[in-house]
DNA sequence: ATGTCGATACTTTATCGA
């Protein structure tokens, strides 16, 4: 089973982009983010007639995550528990059934928490604290469980082209980096880490200042695992080309294979 | 040092978020 993540930067400048992505990748379920589109407006349609399952979580303009899902859903719950009033589209979980066992899959858009001396950096604290809060508990379940997202976190100098310039922005900072820490050690493998231990691999290239030709990037895009998935991974790439496409993400895709 | 892009609205240019 291929399960990728990619956050495409709003649906509507994307649809065409993503489509052609998925007609090649043909990955079996696909975490986006940053749909940027009420639940109403999503063109779901395009991707049922690829074959897909539609799960969507949006809001207008800001944020939204889905799952497109090959295989159907048995279960799909939106939001991240912990914050009653958090009315941030960010966070939305399926259970996936295959002929050889289920899967649980959450596709995350983590909060950016820039800039630092603003609110939005404690939200993205609080956020991760939350994450970190639910996964616990989903660990207990001992299942297969992929967490898929954009992370907005660089987890050590390594995941960044030039550290000395990232000191101090909140997807570099050391507590989130703590934080990043704490959720791993619950017991979770990094996927690409586990398969590249190179370092420099990167999922994201600004937009600004010739990031891409100069590959000036960052691993932000995360695939974390339980034990049980971890147990089953076969492979994770990064889909590099998409970012040199015309009216690209900034963002590539990011996928896994599972012995599932 | 600067450089970009996408979505929005009392819309065609400024503002916000990233």
């Amino acid at each position: 089973m291929k399960i990728a993540t990619w956050n495409i930067n709003g649906i509507k400048a994307r649809i065409d982009n993503v489509v052609k992505w998925l007609e090649m990748a043909e990955p079996d379920v696909a975490c986006l983010q940053e749909i940027k589109s009420a639940d109403e407006n999503f063109p779901a349609g395009r991707f049922e007639s690829l074959g897909y399952n539609v799960a969507v979580h949006g809001q207008k303009a800001f944020n939204g995550v889905t799952i497109l899902s090959k295989p159907p859903f048995d279960d799909v719950a939106s939001g991240l528990p912990g914050d009653a009033k958090d009315d941030q589209a960010r966070y939305l979980e399926a259970v996936i059934s295959t002929a050889d066992g289920a899967v649980r899959v959450a596709t995350i858009y983590l909060p950016n928490g820039n800039p630092v001396d603003s609110d939005k950096y404690p939200y993205k604290l609080a956020w991760m604290k939350r994450l970190e809060d639910h996964v616990r508990d989903l660990l207990e379940y001992e299942e297969p469980l992929v967490l898929a997202g954009d992370y907005n976190v660089i987890p050590v100098p390594e995941d960044v082209h030039d550290p000395e310039a990232w000191a101090g922005d909140a997807l570099f900072r050391p507590e989130t980096q703590d934080a990043f820490r704490r959720l791993v050690h619950l017991g979770l493998t990094d996927a690409l880490r586990a398969c590249h231990g190179e370092g420099h691999q990167y999922t994201f290239w600004d937009y600004q200042a010739g990031a891409w030709q100069k590959d000036n990037g960052l691993r932000i895009d995360h695939l974390l695992l339980s034990p049980q998935a971890a147990d089953r991974l076969k492979r994770c790439e990064i889909d590099r080309f998409t970012r040199g496409w015309e009216k690209p993400s900034d963002h590539a895709p990011v996928w896994i294979e599972l012995r599932l």
